[in-house]
Formats: structure tokens, C-alpha cells, sequence
DNA sequence: ATTTGACTTAAAGTAAACTCTAATTTATAT
DNA sequence: ATATAAATTAGAGTTTACTTTAAGTCAAAT
């Protein structure tokens, strides 16, 4: 099964301008054409769309990306390097997911704060210092 | 207390350059200036570039932020609005956080791929078709 | 007193990842 | 057969968030 350019960008949800982008950067090494020269994307490139998409999510950049690409290319002998690549990724993707679990923590801060400041008013708040802590306190609200 | 903006960049892991662009830019409004025109930062200044860098890591632009510090200038009659500012970004950083473990998971199956195919040399892992769904198909390597 | 290092501004430059334009060709539907 | 929709390329432009440069002023230490 193949598909046109226009419905992979639906499928991934992305732009064809984007794919394109992508296949002029090397990214899609696999894509083939028709005789007249139209993009035909099986379903084998779709996987690989997906794993890009996985890759990028996991904070690798582009060219990073490309290096990987070059890597399977090279075939066995650059196992270990992949391997590592895998592995760096994993700590990353927990330590972004350690800062958002803290953002999270500041911003149900603020949402509380916010749900108190509606139900009283700013100046009964204002009486709570905890809750004024990030920001809030920047600016002297007048109070009237 | 005070603190110079290079103090501050220690402190905070950014440049002077990256704290006089925020400045530049708007988003250190309460930053004092000593006669000579030298940047001084009190501990409010502080704990607001902590906000700053937590409302970044949720996923706002700095125009964003921006924003939010025009709504902080408006006092109360903003109370809603910026209640909906964290409202939404608990959602995204929700979202990101989810994208994140999904991504971690097949990260962790490249992982284990990898694992068994340094194991057992390429050629055997190959044998498994489950794993080698995501991308490692792409390039026909040769085995010998 | 002078050197060293930190500070100042304004403005240009950079990197990443698209995004859009233009001019043209190919494919599909009536 | 022809209109419309979708595809092609090359290349220029955009956005975001810095980052660097240049030319200078200010402050602390010897």
C-alpha cells in the first residue's frame, strides 16, 4: 500500500510542506518515486515517520536524527553508538518529565491561589503570604 | 539584598546577556537601576525569574509572558484571565508529560532491541519481526 | 594611578525548524 | 477535453530565543 504526500500529511498531521523539508534533510531515506517523479510513501515510511516523531519528542534534534540515519546505514558496527543514543534519550525524556511533574507542582500552586483570589477578593488573599510568593507580590496591586 | 546581573546569571543558570534580553524585552519589570545605570536585582526579582523559568518550562512563549505580566499591571479586573493562563497550561504540561511516558515507552522497546542485539549479534535478532518494527527495517543490513 | 573585570547600550548575527512563494507539471473528475 | 486539485522544485522568508559584537563606562584591587 502507498500513499501520496498530501495523505501522509493528514495521517501524521503535519504539513506536506514539512514532509518535504524533511525528505530534502535526509530524513526520510527511504521514499521512493514514481516515474514522474511523485513521492510514494509505503507503509514501512510511515513507521518511520513515527519513529522521527518519537526521536524528536524525546528532545533529539534534526540533525541528530540525521546522524542516526547515517548510523543504520553503517549497520552492525554502529550498534553501540545507537545503543547510546537510546540510552542518553532515556534520561533525558525523565529528567524533562521530572521539571514538568515540578512545574506542574508550581502551577497547581498558582490555580489554587487563583481559586482563592476569585472566591474572597485580591485583599482577603493578599493576607495569605505563602500564596504570594511567585509573582503576585511584584506588583503592588492597589487595593481599594 | 541585592545582587548585579552577574551574580544573578550564576544564581540562575542563564547569561548576562540572556537576562539583559529579557529585560530589553520586558519581562524583568520590577528590575532597579543604581544612578550609574547598573541593573540591581532584590530577591523579589529573583523569585519572579523563577516563576519566569517555571512558566517557560510549561510550554509558554515569551510573548506570552509578556502578556502575563501586562495582566499582573491591570490588577484584579485580570483575575480571570490569568487564572485561565494556568488553567490552561496544567493542561498542556499534562499532555507533554503524557507524549513524554508514551515516547519513554518506546524508547525503553529500542532499548531492550538494542540489549538483545548485542547479545546475540544482528542477525539473530532479526528473527524477532516484533522487533524490528520501528525503523531498523528501513535499511536492508547486509548480514554476512 | 592604572589595570582588570564587570557593567552599559544598540544593533547585528545565529540556529533550529519550519513556512511560504512562484512557476510549473501531473492526476482526477465531469 | 478541460477544469480543478494536488503534486513538483528551488529558493526566499519567518519565528523564536537567544548570542555576539562593538564601543564604551564603571568599580574594585594592586
Amino acid at each position: 500500500m502507498y500513499y501520496t504526500i498530501g495523505q501522509v500529511a493528514k495521517m501524521m498531521g503535519l504539513t506536506t510542506h514539512t514532509l518535504r523539508f524533511y525528505d530534502k534533510e535526509g530524513l526520510l531515506p527511504n521514499v521512493g518515486k514514481t516515474s514522474s517523479g511523485i513521492r510514494r510513501f509505503s507503509d514501512s515510511d510511515l513507521n518511520w515517520l513515527i519513529m522521527l516523531d518519537c526521536l524528536k519528542s524525546s528532545g533529539l534534534q534534526l540533525k541528530d536524527i540525521k546522524h542516526y540515519i547515517e548510523l543504520l546505514k553503517e549497520g552492525d558496527k554502529s550498534l553501540k553508538e545507537r545503543a547510546m543514543i537510546f540510552h542518553n534519550q532515556k534520561i533525558k525524556c525523565q529528567q524533562e518529565i521530572n521539571t514538568l511533574k515540578q512545574t506542574m507542582k508550581k502551577i497547581d500552586y498558582k490555580i489554587k491561589y487563583y481559586d482563592e483570589a476569585m472566591k474572597h477578593g485580591e485583599a482577603n488573599v493578599h493576607k495569605n503570604k505563602a500564596l504570594v510568593r511567585e509573582g503576585e507580590k511584584l506588583f503592588k496591586i492597589k487595593k481599594k
